[in-house]
DNA sequence: TTTCATGTTCAGCA
DNA sequence: GTGCTGAACATGAA
């Protein structure tokens, strides 16, 4: 394993890291919210999270640029591509440990109906907010929680507390179809409905749905797309 | 040249 | 305890 910057490994040891990846292999993945896990055939496990800008890139050629670590195979290399370095890499002795250590909810593809409507019922401030929450749901960001909430006819700056019992049902179908569409997708916005809000983010943004000009507004620290006329 | 950005985390404050 | 704001991270795109 070769560390390019280590502010991606930063919260781990250098050293540690080494040792537990050198020569051994990548046995399995899970995922979990916005985390990767890859099970080291050495014991324990290798976390990965991507920030807004990392990804996994292999290649057996020239070395992408933002390279951030790199696994060294026989034939090839895996990359840690992170242009801004917000993503990191780290050790976990098992996933369940990781995420019971960061507090993170139940997986959006995971959560059942029921659960969904159970931990947001006692949210407080913005339902976006606590949708983008990851102690409550992990995996919904920015992008995709104002889709759901489009999909769903429901203004982000509302109180979690005003939403009924109804509305918040409409938004777990909604979190686990805009979800798998996206991953059917390939994370390609151009590949989605045009029906989706999310492929309109942008300059001089026009509803999908009714044509009305999109409005933007921060909520829960992030910026916000949606249309005032299909509230 | 300036501003903003697909995420997380933390300090400081109300 | 809760929630909000701003900062930090480093870079590209508009």
């Amino acid at each position: 394993m070769e560390v390019r910057n280590d502010v991606v490994i930063r919260g781990t040891d250098r050293c540690d890291l080494a040792e537990a990846v050198e020569g051994g292999e990548f046995l399995s993945v899970r995922r979990h919210g916005k985390r990767l896990f890859l099970r080291l055939s050495g014991g324990g496990w290798l976390t990965w999270h991507f920030g807004m800008t990392g990804r996994p890139a292999w290649t057996d050629g020239a070395e992408e640029r933002f390279t951030r670590a790199l696994f060294v195979f026989p034939r090839g290399s895996l990359a840690f591509v992170d242009p801004r370095m917000l993503g990191r890499l780290g050790l976990a002795s098992s996933p369940e440990r990781y995420i019971e250590s960061k507090g993170m909810g139940p997986d959006a593809l995971e959560i059942s109906r029921g659960e969904f409507v159970d931990a947001f019922l006692e949210a407080r401030g913005p339902i976006k907010a606590a949708l983008m929450d990851q102690r409550r749901v992990a995996g919904v960001g920015n992008l995709y929680a104002d889709e759901m909430l489009f999909q769903c006819r429901l203004d982000p700056r509302a109180g979690a507390r005003s939403l009924s019992e109804r509305d918040l049902e409409c938004l777990h179908r909604a979190m686990r179809r805009v979800l798998r569409r996206s991953i059917e997708a390939g994370a390609d916005l151009d590949r989605l409905p045009p029906t989706y809000l999310l492929r309109c983010r942008g300059r001089g943004a026009a509803c999908p749905r009714c044509g009305s000009a999109l409005r933007t507004e921060t909520v829960g620290g992030r910026t916000s797309y949606f249309c005032a006329d299909c509230l």
